[in-house]
DNA sequence: GCGTAATCTAGAACAAGTTTCAGTAACTGC
DNA sequence: GCAGTTACTGAAACTTGTTCTAGATTACGC
């Protein structure tokens, strides 16, 4: 069993640690207030003491500085799930608790979960590798959800296809609610839709 | 039976309608060459012959236009279904066809399907009205390849739900593989996964 | 501690989307 | 056919993401 670490990045001092987590907290704020047009990039620089160069030296766009907000918005929300998982009887209920408990949260803050769904759909390939870790996690999450306490046998080309599935349309999903094209029922009913294509165990 | 009339605009004169036309092929021309940052509003402007601020006027934003053009091509795709339908014995494999039949044209110009994608996915409210013109006539193509020759019934809530993660999953699959992150192959299988969920008949 | 290289700062400059405005052209109702 | 309104043009201005520069600061090997 590997050890769940933070994503590698080359190695920083003290005081650039604290640079990045105040840029990322800035952002988070500024995306909390008022959404991605609201996280400018002069303002993330000042809210977090930064000159501009620097904030672009640690993030090369914004795309990318909201991809890793994400990165770090989802990682709070793993490690929730690991204090307390979903407990339903079987993997497709554990999927959809899941994923619902995810959508609960993001209802508390829309214009935070606007800002980064926009940025991670909006990524191009310049910032493929950052989505690629956003990706991994959620593949992970779920596929926890899955496993329940069981000891999560090695994923099947199948499974990868399915999980895949599931989080093209959490993603588009949300990114309608977000944008007023589909109601919180319909969120709840697409989610619960998608997950029928979980075998069930 | 309802006709299949163009989207409802404001009427215009021929000259205006003339210069809609000028636009919108201008755009695809430079979508098709360089994707969604070569169509830049000054040369849209410049190629169809129209001041900026008549390109504003027509569309309000560049987001606008291009999900526009989507609509434009997605009406070619639709009438070019209409003549030669597929012709798969069950509906499931109607749909995985449709989908495929449009997947080959888009790889014909990825460019263009980049352009037009990203738009889709980062249109915020202010296009909800355009996105959701796009979204129906998605959703009525589907539910033509589902009702093969026969009469084309109601469609029920489920059968929309089912529609609409179908719908979820072909964009953002599409997307995945604009940007380097999936393979064709991939793009294939997360589309015959997720028609999975359309019953068998 | 010292010299050097990497990093950070402030601020100007640039790029592309969007807005604005004064003047001209085209349509509409009569 | 004309008056009045609406639409179009060309150009400048404004906004925000991004890049660049010169000088100050910090980290690091010795």
């Amino acid at each position: 069993m590997t050890t769940y670490t933070k994503a590698d990045r080359a190695p920083l001092t003290e005081r650039q640690e604290a640079r990045r987590r105040r840029i990322l907290r800035a952002t988070t704020q500024l995306a909390a207030r008022g959404g991605y047009e609201s996280v400018q990039m002069r303002e993330v620089a000042e809210l977090s003491e930064v000159a501009l160069g620097t904030l672009y030296r640690y993030f090369p766009s914004k795309v990318h500085l909201l991809v890793a907000t994400m990165y770090d918005q989802l990682d709070q929300l793993h490690a929730q799930l690991r204090r307390r998982p979903p407990r339903s009887a079987n993997s497709r209920e554990r999927v959809v608790d899941t994923l619902l408990r995810a959508f609960k949260g993001m209802q508390r803050e829309p214009h935070l979960t606007e800002a980064m769904m926009r940025a991670l759909q909006f990524a191009d390939r310049s910032v493929g590798a950052e989505v690629d870790t956003v990706s991994r996690e959620t593949t992970t999450m779920i596929l926890e959800a899955i496993s329940g306490d069981e000891p999560a046998a090695e994923p099947t080309a199948e499974d990868l296809a399915v999980i895949r599935v599931i989080t093209h349309t959490w993603h588009s999903s949300l990114i309608a609610w977000l944008n007023g094209r589909a109601s919180i029922a319909q969120v709840r009913t697409d989610i619960e839709t998608v997950c029928r294509l979980i075998p069930e165990d």
